[in-house]
DNA sequence: GTGCAATTGTTAAAACTTTAACATTTGAAT
DNA sequence: ATTCAAATGTTAAAGTTTTAACAATTGCAC
């Protein structure tokens, strides 16, 4: 399944953001220059790795001299699409919801939190870290009008679907799903479920077969 | 037959919260008895796949019938912990501790938030959703005393090795960690990373990858 | 300049994961 | 009772991902 002329699988698609993280340590560190020994070391991967990894995108070290940090991380960033700016709206002010709306270092990254939703008429007027929060009946003709590219969902499970898809109708880019379930839409629309609870039953899952030892 | 040589491998690891959720709609729906067929089709994957996940377990099913659909939850339930109660504590309560805090659902699925820690003042003393929020300095004997076995970590991010490190000392068994870095423990320690920006940045790239067609 | 150590890019092998194939089992219809 | 369709368990093949090996390139010491 090609996904373009970058020929990102998934296990390299889910080892990216690690990259652009330890090397944005690195950066921190004031490191110039690294290597796919070093990178691989810090990360807990074999260095054939990285240099596999680093070879899908062309050639982004120097042979006998390794790999120059702000260089890669450049690379990297734009690979990730964290170039671009991106509109974004949350539906659904909860728990998770308000949480995020509250996440001040977004902004920073690239993305800019325009609008919340809701249906509870209680919460619609509010504001939460600068945020209007607005009827869920006006979400489509704002996601239109504004050109929102992200979606966040945070509602109940029972509603996330119907919301993405008042959101794809919309003709929204990508969703970003917190409720715990899994949500469908066309190819073109990308959707990345963050099940929390996933996570979480993956760690009782671990710590149980550990205890088989 | 005792779990002594369960052979869950990563991605099998990775699919079982995604069986638990399924079959738990199927028992919703009040659907006894189901098939590879069916349930590969609902998750998007082939039955084949279904058939050898759940013969790593031993037989599920029943050759010729298929799979009850409660036996079968009751089987990934127990593989995935889910049986037993734990006693959880959170550290950092800000927007992602206490989202995670307020989330009332959490006993309901077997975890107990016996308290919550913080090094502002100004939060010690209150309490959320009913819970405590107490110094970050007596986490380690509160640990130690009650026999918690999950420390979610909230704090920031440079804060957050330093604060497993002491959940690790008390002597806990699993660490949940929400911070923006890889944190790392002894063996016999289970951690698992949910970082958000991780999974944000996955959504950006795919974005980005779809719109070189 | 030459030789050497460091390190990449690239190819090949190994390991792992998924899919396909099929023999076997079951229950129901006749 | 026999046959058939449905469905699992299991084995084999195909496909994917990771690791290992090594030739090629560079900078440095002498
Ligand atoms: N909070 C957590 O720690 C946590 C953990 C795991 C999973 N989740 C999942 O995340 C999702 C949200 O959880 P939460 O704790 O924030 O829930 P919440 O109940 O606190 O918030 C849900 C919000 O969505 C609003 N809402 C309901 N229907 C809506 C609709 N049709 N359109 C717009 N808004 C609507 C509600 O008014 C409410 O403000 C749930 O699916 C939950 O299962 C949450
Ligand atoms: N909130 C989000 O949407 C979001 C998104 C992505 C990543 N994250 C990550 O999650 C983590 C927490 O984010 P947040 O938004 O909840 O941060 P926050 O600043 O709202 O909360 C951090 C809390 O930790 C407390 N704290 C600081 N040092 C501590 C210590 N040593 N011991 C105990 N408590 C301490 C602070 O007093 C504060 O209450 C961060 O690492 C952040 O990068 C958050």
């Amino acid at each position: 399944m090609s996904r373009g002329k970058l020929n990102v699988r998934e296990p390299l698609l889910r080892r990216l953001p690690r990259y652009y993280r330890y090397l944005n340590e690195l950066k921190n560190m004031e490191v110039k220059r690294t290597s796919s020994l070093e990178l691989g070391e810090r990360m807990g991967i074999t260095s054939s790795q990285v240099r596999q990894d680093f070879n899908c995108f062309g050639g982004l070290g120097q042979q006998g001299i390794g790999y120059e940090v702000n260089a890669l991380l450049g690379r990297i960033r734009k690979i990730l699409g964290l170039n671009s700016r991106y509109k974004v709206i949350i539906a659904g002010v909860g728990n998770i919801g308000h949480s995020l709306a509250s996440y001040s270092e977004a902004a920073s990254e690239g993305f800019d939190i325009l609008a919340l939703f809701d249906v509870n008429p209680r919460l619609i007027g509010c504001s939460v870290n600068g945020i209007m929060i607005y009827d869920i009946d006006d979400m489509k003709e704002f996601i239109r009008e504004k050109g929102v590219e992200i979606g966040i969902i945070c509602v109940p499970k029972d509603r996330a679907q119907a919301t993405a898809d008042i959101m794809i109708e919309a003709g929204i880019k990508g969703i970003w799903n917190f409720a715990d379930v899994d949500l469908y839409g066309p190819a073109e629309v990308v959707i990345e479920n963050a099940c929390l609870n996933d996570s979480l039953y993956t760690l009782t899952c671990r710590m149980n077969i550990l205890q088989c030892f």
